[in-house]
DNA sequence: GAGCCGTGGGC
DNA sequence: TGCCCAAGGCT
């Protein structure tokens, strides 16, 4: 009875080590959905600079480096970074040479920068523990820092042809649509990974997953999903009853709360700015930042004369620097200052030059209040590195102060 | 499991 | 304008 009940439990949990591949035993023919979707992916593919091509094979490096850029972002934003680090970071050996503060430079407006910390601790352990190419295995790849579930399953099967379940916000979309999953997300989860492990095929499992991505990024949209158009009108349940929009199911968002804060842009007379680098971990860890205050559900009593060891005359601007975070809104007040060149930076701080500033990783809202700032100083500066699209970057010079 | 963690584009 | 969302991971 013991070896039964064994071989029970062994039978009904599912591998807790290994979620996303259960390589089939018994040779079956592809599953017709893969078919048409393998169909659809031949003859409308998306040409992105990481997928690989007639001439160039997967490269498991580029696959990584995507695939940690797209967490959460979208195929147009990466597209610049990607390209800035392969001319920066060629190599994953490259990449783990490389200094922290440069990778986080040139992270520098992408976002979520735990994903930078990560990527570049990820390079080491990757030349350390592998002589600098990945492991083509589930556990070696998903022990990795910044690599979950989802990118180990990627690069399993999009780099090594290894048949995973490539499991992402794409694929939840189009098969919960496809069967008319009624769960609510996350506990789909489940459902999902049931869902598509029948129809993933043996063969071509990274184009499979990446037709999938395909057809959630261009016809089986969020919103008005193209269904007339989509090579698996015929297989979708959702398609038939005309509710596609509806799925995936998912319980109601809850509202973002507001912060309030204040910044300081001071300009040294040398042509200067004062800033520092924020703790190396939690929101925009090992940034850089100009000097501000906590940011507090209600407005804090604040003077941005306690930030300096020197007098200085301020100037508030007129409207503050609002930046939605994924979890708060932030509104942060912009007072600004001139000082003598003889001025040292407070401990912990450090002048910039301007000219220096394309150089500092500066985070987008941190752009937006340095763009605010010189604005309201009347210097008049080429956005370093992006324009961040403050209504102020490209106001004219004010009147001189 | 739920909260934390950025940013920009689209409607 | 405000809200939704995007090839998630970590704690």
């Amino acid at each position: 009875m013991g070896k039964a009940l064994c071989l029970a439990v062994m039978t009904t949990k599912p591998q807790r080590s290994l979620p996303p591949s259960a390589p089939k035993t018994t040779a079956l023919p592809p599953h017709p959905i893969a078919v048409r979707l393998l169909a659809f992916y031949d003859a409308h593919q998306r040409a992105l600079p990481w997928r690989a091509t007639d001439d160039r094979p997967a490269n498991p490096y580029h696959v990584w480096l995507s695939e940690i850029m797209l967490q959460q972002t979208t195929v147009a934003a990466v597209k610049p970074y990607y390209e800035k680090f392969l001319l920066l970071f060629p190599t994953v050996g490259a990449l783990a040479q490389a200094d922290p503060q440069e990778v986080m430079r040139a992270w520098a407006g992408l976002g979520y920068y735990s994903r930078a910390r990560n990527l570049h601790a990820c390079a080491q352990q990757v030349v350390r523990a592998y002589q600098g190419q990945f492991p083509d295995h589930y556990e070696g790849l998903k022990a990795l820092p910044g690599i979950g579930d989802y990118t180990a399953a990627a690069i399993l099967s999009i780099a090594f042809g290894k048949r995973a379940l490539v499991i992402d916000g794409n694929v939840e979309r189009v098969v919960t649509r496809l069967y008319r999953v009624e769960t609510e997300l996350p506990r789909a989860k489940g459902e999902i990974r049931a869902h598509l492990d029948v129809i993933t095929p043996e063969k071509r499992c990274g184009d499979f997953a990446q037709s999938m991505m395909d057809l959630g990024a261009t016809l089986c949209t969020p919103r008005k999903p193209a269904c007339s158009l989509c090579p698996l009108h015929q297989d979708c349940l959702s398609a038939h009853q005309a509710d596609a929009e509806t799925f995936p199911r998912k319980a109601p968002k809850k509202e973002r709360p507001r912060r309030l804060g204040q910044a300081i842009v001071v300009l040294r007379d040398d042509g200067s700015l004062l800033m520092r680098t924020r703790p190396p971990k939690g929101l925009l860890g090992g940034m850089s930042e100009v000097p501000n205050s906590d940011w507090t559900p209600e407005p804090a009593a604040f003077v941005a004369q306690d930030l300096l060891p020197f007098k200085a005359t301020w100037q508030r601007c007129p409207d503050p620097v609002r930046h939605v975070f994924t979890h708060f809104e932030l509104h942060l007040e912009i007072y600004v200052a001139k000082i003598p060149a003889r001025h040292k930076a407070p401990d912990g701080m450090r002048f910039v030059a301007l000219e220096a500033l394309a150089e500092e990783a500066l985070p987008s809202v941190m752009q937006k209040v340095v763009n605010a700032g010189l604005v309201a100083l009347g210097v008049r500066v080429q956005t370093p590195i992006k324009d961040t699209k403050t209504k102020s970057a490209s106001i004219k010079k004010s009147a001189g102060q």
